[in-house]
DNA sequence: GAATAGATTGTCT
DNA sequence: GACAATCTATTCT
């Protein structure tokens, strides 16, 4: 265990130009990364494990769909490196990671982490045992175990307190997408990306809908 | 282990 | 009024 994991919050912030990129490029790359919020509450921090990729305009099921900008979707529109969080099913929060150029309204959601530093306090923000994988193996539980609310939206995630650092990962796959079957082709998509063999990996797909990154 | 239902509210039609 | 980039508990096999 190396200074940078049981301190992670010191590790080597990512840069604008990292995010500036297209959508599935930083998706891919996101795995492997270290997120971090600093709180009043205090630190928790954990790796990347899955992402998805959200490409409006012409991705049916990207809240962008269709140049939709309005006080909700209006973070999308704007630069990279941005923070895009929504309120979802009446009761969970969703982060997302502006990516690409102004105007082009793509992001990051982050489907999964795993944990890093601050389980405990994850884990009461979770109500939950610290050692289970259900601290974050979800998009709405990573945001509940890091504390991400709409207090965090449109915030610049190249400064403190909400950023993100590098990391590394193992083999990387690809599937289809979570939850967005009403989206017809757009949920065929190939548009998730995960960490092989990782436990936080919140769905292990079929074998058949599996690819190689 | 898989399938299903229920919770609960911001956003848009 | 309908629906949603989800989670949890429950009820099956």
């Amino acid at each position: 265990m190396n200074r940078r994991n049981l301190e992670p919050w010191r590790g080597s912030r990512l840069r604008r130009s990292f995010y500036a990129r297209p959508v599935l490029t930083v998706a891919r790359e996101l795995v492997g990364k270290v997120l971090v919020h600093r709180s009043a509450e205090g630190t928790t921090a954990g790796r990347i494990v899955e992402t998805e990729a959200y490409r409006g305009p012409h991705d049916r099921a990207a809240h962008s769909f269709g140049g939709r900008r309005t006080p909700r979707t209006e973070a999308m529109f704007g630069p990279p490196g941005h923070a895009y969080v929504f309120f979802v099913y009446g009761m969970h929060w969703n982060f997302n990671i502006v990516t690409g150029r102004v105007g082009e309204p793509h992001a990051v959601l982050i489907r999964a982490i795993e944990p890093l530093a601050g389980l405990e306090l994850m884990a009461e923000r979770r109500r939950m045992q610290p050692a289970r994988v259900e601290l974050t193996n979800g998009p709405g539980k990573v945001c509940q175990a890091l504390g991400i609310t709409g207090a965090q939206y449109g915030r610049d995630l190249c400064k403190d307190p909400l950023f993100l650092n590098e990391g590394s990962a193992g083999r990387v796959m690809r599937s289809r997408r979570v939850g967005i079957d009403y989206s017809g082709v757009w949920a065929e998509r190939p548009w998730r990306f995960f960490e092989a063999d990782n436990a936080y990996v919140s769905r292990v797909p079929r074998r058949s809908m599996l690819n190689a990154t």
